[in-house]
RNA sequence: GUCCCCAUCGUCUAGCCUGGUCUAGGACACCGCCCUUUCACGGCGAAAACAGGGGUUCAAAUCCCCUUGGGGACGCCA
């Protein structure tokens, strides 16, 4: 059987983890089996969606590199559809027009809170031929009584649900707009949709779906309700529990292949493996190895996935991601190694190469303060002297080796050399080790930089 | 309240389906030590879990039931 797969965010945001998790499953399911993945807008309403969030989203998902075989297909530009099914729903008496005012339900929930019972609606119009004119209204499913819904779910087994717990659900809006569960299941019939990936939070949602699966005479898809992300606190995850927006990872300097990494991770596992690049996910992914129980979402894991990432990034890429201008003379991809492999993220590794950006460093009071004793003017003349016997300062170890000597000779200690000699040749406290930052920026600049310093 | 789902270290998880190899493995974080030229990186080590109670069985983290706990749904939100 061929695989369909869809992703279908509402616009009414920017994209959160969960979601952005449940695209990356979808994306990785369907890669893996060679299917095709499907970019679905649900901007069935009106109020709260906006076509900025839609860009943001679309934007997000460019950018973690999740790409789409079709799509986006925009609900809302597909309203003829569903209201020609639910009309003719009304037709075959599957469903019914409801004439209801929003406040007149809003007085039976009052009431059926105040007896301390949960609301439902009393059916009032489920049998009424009469049509009032000019009267506003919303289609209602016929949902049939004592039946049981069953449905597949790869994680959970099989899920048996009796339609008794369900109300006669709005399917069409007064404003003509269908709702969430009827629009998806027409769009996931339509669209042969072999499997849906998606939060445990559309668990039970899914009866609904299935009725309308079968009013509508189609098998429904293979379902896999993933386990929700949840914050520190265990709730939902929200901005007070640490949710971020994938624009904000960007902003931190956090590589899309470590979020992507990181995510996938939370609610799949392959043995102990915890580092995946793109194509290894892909290869190994599987719906058997997701997890049921929901999962806390932790920063500082995430954290050091990046930093693994980072240090397993090519140079040329990472030029392009930073979009750094370095210095005509710097030996870059000896500077992006030494960067890569203590930075924790992407803006900490462009701090740390600070020093390779233009001809001289500067530096602030405390730094001149701390390198303009005697003693340290001295250190580091003597220092350059010795420095004049290498001719390339290419090799690390060729550095290694002239600290050395020049310690033993003069009786110093590593860091009264090393600390002024950073500060000196990278106006920074974040760097490369001090073989590394000399060698890297050569015996050109490095001769620049020490002479500017002497003249001080 | 009703219905549905879930339950292994603080956190993510392996093991569970196909009971014995589990005095429960790995990773992140924390703590300690080492390396050291700041900040870091790195290396080594420690501590840390089968929610509770009943079954079934020679044997249960693994199968069954109950309790408890957590999450979700019950919208003219998705």
């Amino acid at each position: 059987m061929d695989i369909i797969t869809r992703f279908a965010p509402s616009p009414t945001g920017s994209l959160h983890l969960g979601a952005v998790r449940t695209a990356i499953f979808n994306y990785l399911f369907t890669r893996k089996n060679k299917g095709k993945f499907i970019l679905r807008i649900e901007d069935t309403d009106q109020e709260r969606s906006s076509l900025d969030s839609l860009n943001q989203i679309l934007d997000s998902l460019r950018w973690l590199g999740i790409d789409f075989d079709e799509g986006p297909y925009i609900q809302s530009e597909r309203l003829e559809n569903y209201r020609a099914i639910a009309e003719e729903f009304v037709k075959k008496g599957l469903a019914y027009r409801c004439y209801m005012t929003s406040e007149e339900i809003q007085q039976l929930k009052e009431s059926a809170q105040k007896e301390n019972k949960v609301y439902k609606y009393p059916r009032t119009w489920r049998d009424r031929t009469d049509n009032p004119p000019g009267l506003d209204y919303v289609i209602r499913f016929k949902t049939p009584d004592n039946k049981d819904i069953k449905f597949y779910d790869t994680l959970r087994g099989n899920i048996n649900i009796n339609s008794d717990v369900l109300d006669d659900f709005i399917i069409l809006k007064s404003d003509g707009y269908p709702t969430y569960n009827f629009s998806t299941a027409i769009d996931d019939s339509e669209m042969n949709i072999s499997n849906i990936i998606r939060g445990e939070d559309h668990l039970s949602n899914t009866s609904k779906q299935i009725l309308i699966f079968n009013s509508l005479d189609k098998t429904p898809p293979t379902f896999t309700h993933v386990s929700m992300i949840l914050g520190k606190d265990k709730s939902k995850l929200s901005k007070r529990n640490g949710s971020k927006s994938i624009e904000d990872f960007k902003k931190e300097g956090v590589l899309p292949i470590s979020i992507i990494n990181y995510l996938a991770r939370l609610g799949w596992s392959h043995g102990d493996q915890e580092i995946f690049t793109l194509d290894e996910m892909i290869e190994l992914f599987n719906l058997d190895n997701l997890t049921k129980s929901p999962a806390i979402y932790d920063e500082s894991k995430l954290s050091w996935v990046n930093s693994s990432h980072i240090k397993n990034i090519e140079n040329k890429e990472l030029i392009k991601i930073l979009e750094m201008d370095f210095f005509h003379g710097i030996d870059v991809n000896q500077a992006l190694n030494a960067a890569k492999e203590k930075a924790k993220d992407l803006l900490a590794l462009k701090e740390s190469l600070k020093f390779c950006k233009s001809e001289e460093v500067s530096l602030d009071n405390e730094m001149l303060e701390s390198i303009s004793t005697k003693e340290v003017r001295e250190t580091i003349n003597d220092f350059y002297v010795e420095s004049l016997k290498l001719d390339s300062f290419e090799k690390v170890e060729d550095i290694k080796h002239l600290m050395n000597s020049f310690l033993d000779k003069k009786n110093l200690k590593m860091k009264q050399v090393a600390l002024p000699l950073r500060i000196i040749l990278t106006g920074s406290k974040v760097s490369p080790g001090i073989y590394e930052i000399i060698s890297i920026i050569g015996k050109e600049i490095f001769n620049r930089r020490i002479k500017k310093y002497l003249e001080l």
